[in-house]
DNA sequence: CGGTATCCACGCGGATACTG
DNA sequence: CAGTATCCGCGTGGATACCG
């Protein structure tokens, strides 16, 4: 059986995938917003982002962090303290979510076609 | 068609969490993009986003037309002529998407965390 | 506090075949 | 040409329990 490999979604060069690949991830457009006001401890971010389960929170940070958005500092205390915030790379996405954010909210807070 | 109703990931007024429900889906960002430049048609479309099989591509053009952000043009032709364009609303999206391609295009074509 | 580990349901999305 | 219809694998993501 031939191992028909996967393609990438366009062929070369789909910068908009390629941005949305790294952000479109279920919650991560709402953590890098968050944390454009700044750096957040593990449950700070919770709080703010209800509706998200620890291990989501969890696994889409850590996604981020291998993507270089973000940075994880890991204070070695008891209890632990672990701080999030954007790293260089991530604080350049900054237009982007302000875009997203911007949009969202003079468009589409909800899903109403055209409506009356 | 699921009804697709994406209850929304955080309580009230995720603005940015609204934007990327509509244009996340797996496909939309190109496919808006390239409407971008103009009118469609379906095989137009299918040939500049290689990779999107047709079932895909009718699903989503489906769920992009139901959100209001296309235009689907029928022509009672045989064969069959369908044009696909950007709304006014998905004309909005214009800033986002462009904003997604060029942080895609100077940050991220490939997934290289920190590097070297 | 800030995670892992495990289990599992669901729906996204690919492949294929058929149609007006 | 521009779709539907069907089948189904697989990854995503929720719930729960446990750990350093």
């Amino acid at each position: 059986m031939p191992p028909r490999f996967q393609e990438p979604y366009c062929s070369a060069g789909c910068p908009v995938e390629a941005a949305l690949g790294l952000i479109g991830g279920k919650w991560k457009g709402i953590l890098l917003y968050h944390l454009m006001s700044g750096t957040l401890r593990f449950n700070e971010i919770r709080k703010r982002v209800p509706g998200v389960t620890q291990r989501m929170l969890t696994t889409q940070l850590r996604e981020l962090e291998a993507d270089g958005l973000i940075l994880r500092v890991v204070y070695p205390q008891v209890p632990p303290r672990v701080e999030y915030s954007l790293s260089d790379r991530g604080r350049t996405l900054q237009p982007v979510i302000m875009a997203l954010k911007a949009w969202g909210e003079r468009h589409a807070t909800q899903r109403e076609p055209q409506a009356a």
